[in-house]
DNA sequence: CTGTTAGCGCTTTCAA
DNA sequence: TTGAAAGCGCTAACAG
């Protein structure tokens, strides 16, 4: 059913259905009301595609992201979600699963479904060809987590998060603070937390030690060799939660007592992470935020007709939220950690079911 | 640019180039290369609005879910949009948030935006006014989770599922197993699942208990009083994944040790359930395949001009994944759980950072 | 094998 | 305030 048989029925021109729907006001109260009559009875609604290729506007935002299977993405999808439909659009997410030729593909096919506007996460802005296009072809986008200068982002400071971690592990009498990271190369995110990290621990006069673990596969087997040699670190910060929570079971199954013989922070701050025991210590992004800012900057550029600038980018604040994975550190004897009889850490039991 | 600029340059018309790139087969072999090196050239991609509102296809299904939260809906969600992408099709996501209301709403909008088809998990199929106009309007359409005798479901036995939970309780020597759920009316999968607890038990002559406990909010309350009852249980039968993280810092926090004094099992197999610590014993859905089948239900029907019928409906096997969270069912001295003295848990130390 | 023609359903000048 | 008409970019008959 169109806007034709709704015209035919209330007895006036399809330009004037259509007014109705689009421009109340230019309508006279008398035919507004008799028309919508008509269209709520017939149960008409516009048709949006039809609609989009007149005005080329489809009200509908691509979204670009690595995978939902990282809470992280799927609770700054969710934001995205909602403060788009609270602004007149859907969005059409496609996952790239870190892979740079995924990205690009991504692109071209939101681009050739009319998307008026994109939000992505990608890898790297300075590697990314898809984003040079992009900005190259004048399409209104914003990055999300992504930092860069020439780009508009919403995105946190990283890199002063992790240097404020690296202070209260300090505080807390931490000295051998091992950064656990995925690959530096993947992302810019990696590369600023681990430039923070490496900057606070220098300003400290400590030494940094980096463990980079893959992508995917057992991430815990560097971790035992970390936890298990003399001079093991009693402290872990994480560059992710993930991560985080991967350190802590590997602690764990070392025999090793979280936060008792080691701390252990994480970074993203994922709904989950308050639930666990012990809670994660973490840096809390405001991952909802994120989304709904990305939505409103670019909203907000394609109501002005305009493209949003780097100019535009907003920095959000990150919290740190005090879980229970880490506590001070333990005493040491001679730079190994000696730990008090009481707490011996029995490895968990393996399950019988 | 359009199939006009060109077809202009390649010295043909718009419909050979709309063959060279819908039927190649129906065009000669030298125009068809002379048109894609033109088009190549120019970059030139097909409007898929305009063709959409041409053939009456937007290649695009809607997908209907109450949130992305929930990493079992994430996970869903990621296998519906790589099978989504592979049979050529895009996505948009909407979340309902658990709420009629919004199930309503989000199918109009989604509808009114020219999708193909809907994947969509409600929260209850035989409750849903959204569902039944859909089946009525002729609407392909397959749900996801949910079951139904009249409606196309890609679903598991959930019954069946926590019945055999249940039978692996008894005989690692639970008795006083007690399931923990929301709101029972709020899904047809809860219902479902204390129907298959409310069964077992009652097959082995053993007095069930269910604890609903809120949506929202600190669940952990009603959570406390069980655990803490004279005649506490044994074993915690989640409805959930969520739930049971949720429950076993429940129990931490009041002093029990998980598997040692309380078992706790759940319902999902969330990808992290095996990262942490105890690793979540827990009936193990597929997610991804939950997705992927129904897309390839729906992408099926949508090939052949029908409608996915009821009879088409799959049930996905579950497996028991075997955590550590779930052990033999401490011994008892007259009704009460007696702890080794070697076990006294102690409660989790506050971080102080 | 290729071109011509007629819309898909809607919005938007331009006139009345 | 309303209507007539043109056309967004594409595809599918139908001719040739």
């Amino acid at each position: 059913m169109s806007i034709h048989d709704v015209s035919r029925k209330a007895g006036v021109s399809p330009a004037t259905v259509s007014r109705v729907f689009n421009f109340p006001d230019k309508v006279s109260g008398r035919t507004r009301e008799r028309v919508e009559a008509v269209a709520r009875e017939m149960g008409y609604q516009p048709h949006s595609v039809a609609r989009t290729l007149r005005t080329q506007r489809s009200q509908v935002l691509g979204v670009v992201l690595p995978t939902l299977l990282n809470p992280v993405f799927a609770e700054c999808l969710q934001g995205i979600a909602l403060a788009a439909t609270a602004g007149g659009y859907s969005i059409i997410p496609v996952t790239t699963d870190y892979r740079l030729d995924l990205e690009a593909r991504a692109v071209s096919l939101l681009l050739a479904r009319g998307v008026d506007g994109l939000i992505l996460v990608v890898a790297d802005p300075q590697a990314s060809l898809a984003l040079q296009r992009l900005a190259e072809a004048g399409v209104p986008y914003v990055l999300a987590y992504n930092r860069h200068a020439r780009h508009p982002c919403v995105s946190v400071d990283g890199q002063a998060a992790v240097a404020d971690v690296v202070r209260r592990l300090i505080e807390l009498g931490h000295r051998r603070i091992t950064m656990v990271s995925g690959p530096l190369a993947a992302s810019d995110r990696a590369l600023q937390r681990h430039r923070g990290y490496a900057r606070a621990m220098a300003k400290a006069g400590l030494e940094p030690t980096l463990l980079e673990v893959p992508f995917l596969g057992s991430a815990t087997d560097g971790l035992r060799d970390t936890l298990t040699g003399r001079a093991r670190p009693t402290a872990l910060l994480c560059a992710n939660d993930l991560l985080a929570i991967r350190s802590i079971r590997a602690a764990r199954l070392c025999g090793l007592d979280v936060p008792g013989d080691l701390s252990v922070t994480g970074f993203d701050g994922m709904a989950l992470g308050e639930e666990l025991t012990p809670a994660l210590s973490t840096v809390m992004q405001p991952n909802a935020e994120i989304g709904r800012g990305s939505v409103e900057l670019l909203a907000q550029a394609l109501a002005s007709g305009s493209t949003p600038g780097a100019a535009a980018s907003i920095v959000l604040p990150t919290t740190f939220r005090t879980g229970e994975s880490c506590a001070a550190a333990p005493r040491l004897v001679r730079g190994v950690a000696r730990r008090a009889r009481a707490t011996v850490p029995r490895p968990p039991p393996r399950s019988r079911s």
